[in-house]
DNA sequence: GCCTTGTTTTGGTCTGACCAAATTGGAAGG
DNA sequence: CCTTCCAATTTGGTCAGACCAAAACAAGGC
């Protein structure tokens, strides 16, 4: 139905390497700076060629977790890490961690209000219109949230496109790719009261109209803090 | 003397054929949903065995510029790559695209801002009294951009450890090894002048000591936008 | 102890081969 | 003429074994 999700189909020999490895480093089992394994060991290890580690350890390099060079691969700083490295975190345990799934939200939060708020500062008058009646399309699916969140999604696509500035694009589609499909995972999906997402719906509708950053603004932050006391509660129950 | 360039060191052929073929791709030769060359005719034009092409290839697909299979490689949009595509992006012309280094600063602004107040709403007040303390100790510098940036960066370090929030400190991450580093090969290196940053000191310091974060949002919102129109200068001119 | 060596290890690359899945092209059928 | 279906080919994924240069290591000389 969604043709948005590709689907990585991460079953070659080498993502799989790559996936086992850097679990491991995230979970800290190798100390920053220490040397991995020489690419023969760990090929005897995984019972894997080494063309297939190599293209692992590239892969994982990539990400800016370790840094190889002649003489041996040395683990560096999660911290120094690329964003890629956060989908991988988040699954490390039974559950992702509630401090790191905050942190998520908040970002998310920012850009997302950046973009908005640049968004109608750009915006045609046509342009608002048509946004403004996106809004008041979804109004007869508050309640359901599988057929008003692909309508919510769609909107802000068209933000995003208003605001055009790749640089935030291009965050978000990490973190979506890094958070989104973890969190759909987690069921039951919470969902948000009638009552939360009409304010929600009316303050963007209204900060659209006036074109009133502020507004908008304060619509999409208690939206998303409403968010995060959900998947919070989501995290602590079942 | 600045241990935090560890030098990429990129000078290896997998490495080089990557970095080939993803300036191609981002200068468009190839339509998203073409294929790609087959690995073994990638491997005969560079001259290079199929492993090095493979690993290249890998690293591309990390990007999510390209998505392999069985069947042949397929090259997907720039808009749903990944952040590191961006260095890349600004290297392709003679001189870095001005829309895109806007894009650029600005999220840098949103983020900082983001970072910074977050971090005075968490901050004790031993915590403020050194950062006041830092800001305070930059005054004599003021004027000399190689003595007082790494102050500068020093504080903005204390206000990520503050703020504690690992996702934005990932997205900083990608974004200066993919930004900064290009930026600074722009010579003469533009500066600002001792009144503005003057100011800027101040701003910080105020918002820091009363824990206002306007005042702190304020003062950051002026300073990157002044970087903006310097940086903008500096491109059109030489 | 420090510096210089020779040896070993390690990453980087190449060649050539095999398999399974996808693509392709043409033949058969409507 | 178009569609359907089935080989033949191409393509990615993996493996094995080999070579080189640079780095790491260990032993020796100062």
């Amino acid at each position: 139905m969604n043709s948005m999700t590709p689907a990585p189909a991460s079953l070659t020999r080498s993502h799989e390497i790559a996936a086992v490895l850097q679990e491991e480093i995230l979970r800290g089992q190798f100390r920053p700076g220490e040397r991995l394994p020489s690419e023969r060991d760990l090929a005897a290890r995984f019972e894997a060629s080494r063309g297939a580690v190599r293209e692992a350890l590239s892969q994982i390099e990539q990400v800016r977790l370790i840094d190889i060079q002649p003489g041996g691969a040395r683990i560096k700083e999660v911290k120094e890490a690329s964003i890629s490295v956060l989908g991988p975190l988040l699954s490390l345990g039974e559950k992702p961690d509630a401090h790191l799934v905050d942190q998520f939200i908040d970002t998310f939060s920012v850009l997302t209000r950046f973009t908005a708020t640049r968004a109608i500062e750009l915006a045609s008058d046509e342009q608002r219109a048509g946004l403004v009646e996106q809004l008041d399309e979804m109004k007869p699916f508050i309640g359901s949230v599988e057929e008003l969140q692909p309508r919510m999604h769609e909107l802000f696509v068209q933000l995003d496109r208003i605001a055009d500035n790749l640089v935030v694009r291009l965050i978000s589609n990490d973190l979506q790719a890094q958070f989104v499909e973890r969190m759909l995972a987690l069921q039951p999906r919470p969902s948000l009261g009638a009552e939360k997402l009409e304010a929600f719906v009316a303050g963007m509708r209204e900060g659209i109209e006036k074109r009133d950053g502020e507004i908008l603004s304060a619509a999409l932050r208690s939206h998303f803090l409403a968010m995060r006391t959900l998947v919070a509660q989501a995290l602590v129950q079942e």
